[in-house]
DNA sequence: AATCAATTGTTTAACGTTAACGAAAATTTG
DNA sequence: CAAATTTTCGTTAACGTTAAACAATTGATT
């Protein structure tokens, strides 16, 4: 392993000289500097990121803290993420807390082992300890996804309640008065947002809320799957016929609902509309085009990683909450009925 | 930040002490070990991996470097070695080469600079000094995805090779006879495999190869998007009427097909017959269900895990390729034209 | 010629951990 | 009961880097 002092051996100067030659350091003559850094180049010197973060603090690398690495979702925001950070240098640790509190927890930990200089995070709970621990640490953070209860931290997030209002007011408006609500686990700030935005637009238009056509944790693809399966074959509380239509906190979820319900011969949108959530990138190549509601997920991604970035430049100031907007988009698996 | 000589001075002992303690060093009496390790706990403690891996050289994160992050494929793949390394207390570093032989290059320094025990690649070229430099290097590393041209590595990959020509053999007993061939880029070793397998179909099956109908560098969404679009437009050398199939070296590549046939209105399957290569979790929802060749993408990544950490560990001896077997999934994307 | 400042380079001490070694206390042995 | 042994804990020196303090050489100024 080429070193340091491997370097100032080959070099006839002494290792600290090589140190400053590395990082440009003036008060070291312009030749020499040339000449070490060209040594350091020739010999594949790469400096040691253990030492340097152990000694300086400045490890150039940032944590990534995310409820579900494999979702499309996730995966473009911390590719936007891994845009800006390569651009300034900084290299990402990826974790995945699979919406568990307690994962989350050890993730942060083994992340301030690792030396990170900050940290972006979709938090799985509104008000989890892991919040408190992290703004006590010094840790930077930036929260994504959704809002802790707080206003002194970094967050940028798409309004949920908004998101949600979207899809349900567009199926009222195509005459589904019946629609079931697939959220994700019920101590996810999405989830409740996301519920309170479907209450809301059913107050709206004085339609009723129905709490049995709500259910939760149908996060990810097989539970989706699972869980309307049991619906179709009626082995589930809610019955086939209770509803017309159906929103969901994903657009994986929404898959599913295209898988069971191609098991059980139902048509889409013409037994049940769907409305999904994220506009991941193939939904409008599946069978029928996904109607959803689109989040910014390059823009969420590149907004934390530069938000953090600053933080830890000490450049920029206060802390700042970002909300961004949703939108619909409308496509083939919502029928009118009216 | 809580450190070994923090719990020292709470625990009334040295720091030597806490640090046997915490790793269970039989030396330590058992009480001081549960009293030190119960402080730990209460107070949060993590150990630095930084000083940790200065010192040990165990860092206990291995890093994976791989041709395109956001691609589905390799979210499986690197979900997968997720998994195992979370099972033997490892973490991840990963790094997106991007296809580009020069920043894999930097990717390696970057980790080798980080003090990774080992490394999983999907490396860019057959016969990279990237791949001399890994070797003479210290760091254990598994090739995934294909197989550098030597005996004396580790390396876990489907037979790209038996892919193509399954995917093109079985267009041809539909009936095929012209078909285009929208290859990766023509370094990428995969490329050549599936040129070749490609080629022995046609052979075996008489059918003449006409190396016009070959177009390289069309991996990726967007670029497979303008290709076919320039192709259907007729403002490329290959001409729309040219061919009656099209195989692909990704799904991904085959959703860009139907984006361009949908903006021209051409029907899949009906003018164009598409078969994909790897057999994504949502290829089947597609519009139409697409034909593909599946790849085991967890099983590769379990595997290329479990070997660099037998490699690691010191268990388990030579080096080993292991070679996995793709299989054609029929859907709904070819029609027959007999 | 003596002084001072600028320029260029070196010495040294950390950072938090591991691990080899040394030392003291407790226990066993003859 | 002294000596030998075991048990238990403390000392110390690394790992490769940064950064502050220090030293040496040169050039400029009085």
């Amino acid at each position: 392993m080429v070193t340091i002092k491997r370097l100032a051996k080959e070099a006839g100067v002494s290792f600290s000289t090589v140190a400053k030659a590395l990082n440009n350091d003036e008060t070291i003559n312009i030749e020499t500097r040339r000449r070490i850094q060209l040594l350091a180049k020739q010999l594949n010197y790469r400096p040691n990121i253990l030492a340097r973060g152990l000694r300086s603090r400045r490890t150039k690398t940032i944590g990534v803290i995310l409820n579900d690495l494999q979702s499309p979702f996730y995966s473009e925001i911390y590719k936007a993420i891994g845009e800006i950070l390569d651009h300034n240098g900084y290299t990402m640790f990826l974790a995945d807390s699979k919406y568990d509190e307690k994962l989350e927890k050890e993730n942060i930990l083994s992340m301030i082992g690792l030396g990170v200089e900050g940290l972006i995070i979709s938090s799985v709970s509104e008000m989890s300890d892991n919040i408190d621990f992290l703004l006590k640490s010094l840790v930077k953070t930036v929260f994504i996804d959704n809002r802790p209860n707080r206003s002194d931290i970094n967050c940028v997030y798409v309004d949920h309640f908004v998101a949600s209002s979207l899809a349900t007011n567009y199926l009222i408006s195509m005459g589904h008065k019946d629609i079931l609500l697939l959220n994700g686990p019920k101590n996810l700030p999405s989830s409740c947002r996301y519920l309170e935005g479907y209450q809301k637009s059913l107050k709206e238009e004085r339609l009723p809320f129905k709490e049995e056509l709500v259910v939760y944790d149908s996060i990810g693809l097989e539970q989706s799957v699972n869980l309307m399966d049991q619906i179709f074959s009626g082995n589930h509380r809610i019955k086939p016929n209770a509803f017309s239509a159906i929103v969901t906190l994903s657009d994986v979820s929404a898959i599913g609902i295209y898988e069971a319900s191609h098991k059980h011969r139902y048509s889409i949108p013409d037994t049940y509309s769907v409305v999904g959530y994220d506009n991941i990138f193939f939904t409008k190549y599946l069978n029928p085009a996904l109607t959803t509601i689109h989040q910014p997920k390059e823009q969420t991604g590149s907004l934390a990683a530069n938000m953090l970035l600053d933080s830890i430049m000490e450049r920029g100031g206060d802390e700042v909450q970002v909300i961004l907007s949703p939108i619909l988009i409308e496509r083939d698996s919502v029928k009118s009925i009216k």
